[in-house]
DNA sequence: CTCCTACCTGCAAGTATTCGCAAAAGCAAT
DNA sequence: ATTGCTTTTGCGAATACTTGCAGGTAGGAG
């Protein structure tokens, strides 16, 4: 599994410490092959090592997002997940009525990446993030509803 | 002030109840000129009518954004807005290093919107949304620093 | 291998937000 | 104006997340 140690090699040529909580924190998203509750990191990092404080998990993936090393998405009412910058792009699509999700295509954004950044010199992590709206079906109901 | 007696009257037409929170709600962030914290509608509404409670506040919020007459942005580390849909709409562009928040233009993205209409049939809320990167200046700093 | 120091972590307390339930109050029909 | 049914609210407790601080440790210098 290569892309853990990418990561730690990524946060060592920056000057921060490697500690065994940072190690095991990365390796589990890393290793998950979908996004992760914070909740879900630290169950995960607990069996491997119990003593490791919550407090740690919520600063430490805080930290790795800062660091462009993950990515953080709020899917509203309360859900936040994160995941590795190497899981494939994709944008969440997250109706504010019934909560489903669906996932669609990077690709859609592509020109807005490049727009963002020719005219407010802003590169955006376009990869993981979430957008809020109305699926078709509630749409529906919004519309003979009223 | 037309717009929140549009929200009221919209939300009665839909069948749900008009109380004076509710109603107080409303108008707090109709009549505010920017975004606010849920602890600054509090602020507000506890001005005029002391004894609404917190829970209030943060049910009719989510209550407001559910049925599509508010937006919710989260900026990142704990910063979570609300506002209106009479807003002129804009995208929040959050330095993920530094936490400058640049206010882009929404023209960037009406494609967007016509597109994720026609493939997946979803009404995305882009008047109002935020998005993770980095500003020039964080990245010019990254750079140098690697 | 040891020391040193700044960076990290654990802990516990603080803040922000949500939930369950009983009481209060819209509003439609009478 | 009153009644009745259902939605909302307030309250307190639970959960989710953040912060300050003191002690622990990674990793460079010697």
């Amino acid at each position: 599994m290569p892309h853990c140690h990418t990561s730690i090699e990524t946060l060592r040529r920056r000057g921060y410490r490697i500690t065994p909580q940072r190690a095991l924190i990365i390796e589990a998203i890393a290793h998950s092959c979908r996004h992760m509750t914070a909740e879900e990191v630290f169950a995960r990092v607990q069996q491997r090592t119990p003593g490791v404080n919550i407090a740690t998990i919520y600063r430490t993936l805080d930290f790795l997002v800062k660091e462009g090393l993950a990515h953080r998405a709020d899917l509203g009412s309360g859900q936040v997940i994160y995941a590795t910058i190497q899981h494939g792009p994709h944008i969440h699509l997250v109706c504010r009525q019934c909560g489903t999700v669906i996932e669609a295509d990077e690709q859609l954004i592509a020109a807005l990446r490049v727009q963002l950044q020719q005219q407010y010199g802003f590169a955006a992590d376009l990869q993981h993030f979430a957008l809020s709206g109305l699926c078709r079906d509630c749409q529906e109901r919004f519309e003979t509803e009223q």
